[in-house]
Parts: structure tokens; sequence; C-alpha cells
DNA sequence: CATGAATGAGACTTCATTCAT
DNA sequence: GATGAATGAAGTCTCATTCAT
């Protein structure tokens, strides 16, 4: 019965399809408006759809903000295993502060509909948490240590200190949750090369350079 | 008339009296609440009074988070002047970074009240945002500046790396919005020497130290 | 054209095979949740159809009801006519309640799906009364003045003893509508003979059985 | 502080007769439309009031209907007291069934709104059953037994007969839902002499009588 | 000044019904 | 004939705000 199978999947497909275009629709409600302040109805309307078909692909309002949250905790994920060597840390932290920027910028709406409902709704927060924020900080604080091991860094607190990086970096998405991207692709390199060197080198002047100077 | 001025200064007392209550009642029920889920009624009650007498004091439910929002600056421009000499880097940022960890600790239910309505109302952003982070920042920024030109510090794109010093700090104000500051004494004080270890040296070895280590 | 016969027959039984498997699985649903809270969704799950289905079979979800009535009025009016001789009016009244008691409890999701309906929609208890209820008393206020002309009987105000004597019988089935007849063969005889006893007899004393007693 | 108590007496007079208000109203539009098609809309305009006044004195629409199951609960268990002797067997079955029919037709729009209610709400039906029909049904087995025991009455099962002497009273109450008491006091009077007759002499004409009629 | 009863706009959600496939 | 996605009207309930007492 290869009808009944094309049937089913064209079926398929049109769910999946449906249920992007009600989020997609959402998130940008959201980011306008807030979670509490948007409603049914100017999702429906931005979606093209009524408001009754929201309720056939998604059983709440609330359900469509955790379906936001599932999405951008596997968009979060990907391509964490295809960086630089770890050998090379000027290439490897700028990859890794690379991807993240991109991972914000890249989901804008979706962060900013998500992040004030996650301060406030405690299972969504537990689900961001676990999914999306602390991966990222194993994942640096392991690297931390490695490097630390390998002679590379100093030794310092790494969970401290991999929250501290994360907390930077994600303090510009802040930003740019009320600007949209107003950053080009040149500064956005200069900014992650300026964040790159605060992490690696520090503010403080090293002897040896300080030396060079004052010759 | 010595007595209708005690009068009217008893009475301007009692009005700020009231005004502070109501606005702890109601930090209180934003903290646990949520702005938008939070009711005039629970924070009539939270505060002992009824719901007429808050709108004897404010214009709206909406005024009451602006007025936290003016405490708020109120509070963060206080001491930074009384801050040890910007010579010794190593005391004036700690001593920065500590004072901006105490206003996020004493505030605790006023930030989480405010901070995810901030993510979502235009006009509360931009008060917190002029009035708060952006005195913040400059502070930061003009600092780093002063410092380069005295050759301590490197020369970096002092607003980029204020902000992210900035927001390296308060993204541990985010993790404690939920998990109500378990941080004991000793451990804070680690963690702000850890963040001013890593601002002003950075995470890589310096050549020197390396020396000493293979030594 | 025999075949187009066949076909014509054909299509018409299942037709109303469909019917009744729809009916039947309404009166379920109808049963547990009410008219009101039943879903045409469920009872399309629960007749293993779709909804669309359903209304190739049915104008609306009220004419399912409206089916039922007529069902259940069909029913009722068997059978009357095959009852003892009035001449015996104690196995005549016998067999009379035992039929309304059968009646009863082999429609029980009817009558359940039913009733309460009965008492809220206008045309459905016209319906009702028409067919089920009127013809019953009608037959009952017969039935009492003829066996009055014959002696037998007191005289009374037909119609309202009538109505009181299927009110009797019917409250055990407004009992049963909760706890699914519990009520084992052997005792509903009871029931039927005592309710027989109280309507030939009455509850008083015979002054001869007093005396039997006396003595 | 006779003023506060004044104020608090006054403000507790005002909640009770807005309850009633708001209950009568119901009541009213219930009986018109059944509970499920009645909105606190047509409710709410009934009684005169906004709907959310409703809801500062009513949890829910259903809590309408279940301060409706109480107030009858209350109104039937009233009078059962002060009733003829009861070695007056006629003086007696007669008070009672009078006041059946009274509690019935003075509650008539609440009986009408519950009744079809108390068919489907599981709660709302044990309510009822145990705050109004058992203790009815309990009364009347207990009377059944003990003028057994004094020889006035056969011996029958009580239950099972008590039941049916409700249900035949309870009839009534069910056709005069629908024709509002059309039913003026003689005939009313009629028809409880009526019952009364069939319940304690049953049908069938007495062999003394008998022989009255033949001679 | 304080109170709290009343308001009414508006939100989310359900569900019978239709119709293209 | 069967399907089930889409519809949209309608309903219950919440809550900031007002105002007479």
């Amino acid at each position: 019965m290869p009808e009944a199978r094309d049937r089913a999947t064209k079926r398929k497909r049109l769910k999946e399809q449906r249920e992007t275009q009600i989020l997609d629709a959402a998130a940008r409600v959201f980011a306008r408006k807030g979670y509490e302040r948007a409603t049914t109805r100017e999702i429906a309307s931005e979606a093209g759809l009524s408001e009754g078909t929201i309720y056939n692909y998604f059983d709440s309002k609330r359900h469509l903000l955790i379906a936001m949250a599932v999405r951008l905790a596997l968009d979060s994920l990907q391509e964490l295993d295809s960086l630089p060597p770890m050998e090379d840390e000027q290439a490897h932290v700028t990859a890794l502060i690379t991807n993240r920027f991109e991972l914000l910028l890249s989901n804008l709406d979706l962060v900013r509909a998500l992040m004030p409902q996650i301060l406030v709704d405690d299972d969504l927060r537990q689900e961001y948490m676990t999914k999306v924020l602390s991966p990222a900080i194993s994942y640096l604080g392991e690297y931390l240590k490695k490097r630390e091991v390998a002679g590379a860094f100093r030794k310092v607190k790494a969970d401290f200190v991999a929250r501290a990086m994360i907390g930077a970096v994600m303090s510009f998405g802040f930003l740019w949750l009320q600007q949209p991207s107003d950053l080009d692709e040149r500064s956005r390199d200069e900014l992650v090369s300026e964040m790159v060197g605060l992490f690696l080198d520090g503010l403080r002047v090293r002897p040896s350079e300080q030396k060079d100077r004052q010759s």
C-alpha cells in the first residue's frame, strides 16, 4: 500500500509544517509583546490561521513556549564537536565564542520570547537550565580543566570562571535583544577577538611587554 | 506655626512609610509570581492594606514597578566614589566587583521583580539602562581607559570589555535569582578573587610563570 | 435487475448498521458524560469512526439524541398486547410492572443518556411524553377504569393513580441509573411483588386480617 | 465600638442579600435553559449585576448549583417533626405527602435547575442523595416499620415501599416541572387524598366493601 | 484616609460543524 | 463513502481600577 504510506507521510509533513508555522508566529509575537501580553488571537493572525487551529497542534499557550525551549535546546547542542583543536587555545576559544554569538543571533526572536518567562516560570527555567545552560557550562568547565592540566591555563575554579565567561558572552545578547543586531560582520569579529583577548590574557600589561614599552 | 510644620512633616513621613510598605510588599509578590501574574489583591494583602489604598499612593500597578526601578537606581550609584585608589588595580577591581555583588544580593527581591519585566517593557528598560546599567558601564569604561593610558592595562575596546565584565558579574545574579543565595561569605570572596584574576590576568599561563613551573 | 436491488438492499443494510454503530457509541458516551459534556470527537472514537462520518448519517449532535428517543419509543410499545388476562389483576399488574422494569434495565444507557436532556430540551421532552410516557399512562388509566367498572377496583381518579404508579416504578430506574443494576433476578422479583402488593392492597392491614392476627 | 460592629453586621447582611439575589437569578436561568446552556452573562443580567460581581460571591458557575443543593437540603428537613400523630395513619400520611408536594412546588425553580444536573454530576448527586433523598426515605421507612409493629400496616419491605411512595410523589414534580403549576389548591387536595388512598388501601375492592356493593 | 464591592473588558480554550481530499 | 484539518463563535473566569461610604 504505497498510497497509504504516501498519505501518511504527506500528513506528517503537513503537521510539521504547521507546527513550525505556528511556532514561528508565536516567537515573533512573544518577542514583541512578551508572553503574558501576547494573545492567542494575535498569534493566530500572525500565523495566518484561526485560533482554534493553534489548539489542534499545541495544548495551550504555555506549550508554545515549552516547544520553543526544546527548539533552542536542540540548536544549542549542535556543532560543539566540530571545533578547532583545543591545543590552539586562541582558535578554540574564538570558535566557541563565535558559535555562541551565532546561536544567540540566529535565535534572537526565540530568545527574546523565552528569556523573560524563564525568569518567572519554574518549569521552563528547569528545562532551560538542564538542556541549554548547564551543558554549555559543563563543556567549558571541562575544557578549562584540561588545558590547566596541560599547563596552558592557570589554575582556576573552573565552574566559576566558566559561568563568568558565558555570562559575559550572553550579556551581549541582552543588549542585542533590544537593538536588533545593528552589529555588522566586522565589528562582531572585533568583539569576539576582544573577548578572547580578555579571557586568555586579561587586562594587565605583562611584565615583558612592559619592558618593551619602557625601552 | 511650628505645629503646622510638624503636622506636615509627620504627614510626609507617614506617606513615605506607606509607600515603602507597599513597595516592599509589591517587590515580594512580584518576586514570587512575576509581574503579570501578581495581583493587586495579593499585594494589598501582603502589605496588610486594602486594594484601594494602594491606588492612593501609586497610580497603577505598573507604577509600582517603575518606583522599584528608581529605588534600584538610587542604590546603585552609592559608594562608587569611596573605592580604593585606582593605582592599585587588584584592590580597585576587587572592590568594584564586591560592590556590585552586594548591590545584587541586597536587592534580590527587587531585581527578581524587575528583571523579567525589563526585558519586556520598553519604558522600564529605558529607565534601567540609563539609570543603572549605563552609569556602571561608563564608569568601568573610563577606568579601563585611564589605566591603559597609565600603562597598567593593555589597549582594549573599553566599552566592549566593560560590558563583558559587567555581564559576567551579573550572570551570577541570574543564578542567585533562582537559588536564593546559598553563597556564604567565604565562597563569595573566592568568587570575587577568581573574577578579579580572570579579568586582570586572563587564563593563559604567563611565560615567566611557565619558566617557574618548568624549573 | 435483481442485482441492482441486491446492491440497494445491501447499501441500506450497511447504512442501518452504521447508524446503529454510531447510536450505540453515542448512547455510551452520553451515559458517561452527559449530553453537553460529551464531544463528537469522543463519540467518533468510541464508534471507531471519524467525526466527519457521523455527519454523513446524522444531521447534528442533537439528532443523535432524538434518534435515541425514537428507539426508546419503539421498544416501549412492544409486548404490551401479550399480557395475561386483565381479569387476573395480580398477574396482569405483575406483568405490567415487570415489563416496565425490563424496558428500563435493557435500555439503561439510552435512558441515562436521554433523561437529563429530556428535563431541559423542550422538543425532546415533547417526543418522550407523547411517544413513551403518555401511552403508558393511557394504557394504565384505561385498565384501571375497566377494572373499576368490573367491580374489581375501587373508584379512583384513574389518571392521577396511573401517573403515581408509573412514577413509583420509574423512580427505581432513577436509582439504577447511578448504581448499575446490582439488582439480581431474585430481588427484582421481590421488588415487583412488593410493588404489586402495594398497589393492589395498600399498606393498611385489612380488618379480616386484623382479626386473624388478634386471634 | 458599636460603630464598627454595626458596619460589620451591615456588610454581612449585604453579603447575604447579594448571595440570595444571585442564587435566585441563577435558579431562574438554570430552570429556563438548563445548567450547561445557561450563561454567566445571562445570570448576571437576570440578577441586575455584572458578571464579575458573581465571582465575588461564588467561586464558579458550578458552585452556584452546589449552593442550590444546599438550600434545598435545608428546606427539605424542616417541619418533618410537626406532623400529626402517627397513630392516625390517614392524617399522618396525608401530611407527609402534602409536605413533600409543598416542598416541590415552593422550590420549583430550584428543583428544575438542579434535577437534570443531578443525573449527570456525580458530586452533586452525592450531595442530593445524602442530604435530601436519603433522609426522606429513611424517615418514611422507619414510619412504615413502626406502624407494622403496631399492627396497623402489613408486613412489607419497608425500603422498597418507601422508595416507591416517594418516587410516586416526586413523579408529579416531574410533570409540574414542565407545566408550571396549573394545579389549583382544590385539585392538589384531591391529588393528595387519591395518593393517600392508593398507598393505604390499594386499588382492590375490599371483600367487605364488595359485600356492601353487592347488597 | 482607608475600604472593598462593583465593574467590564478581554483572555484562553472548547467543540460542533464543514469541506477538500 | 470516509477522513480529519480548519474554523470561529461562544463561554467561563480574572483582575486592574474606580468610587461611594
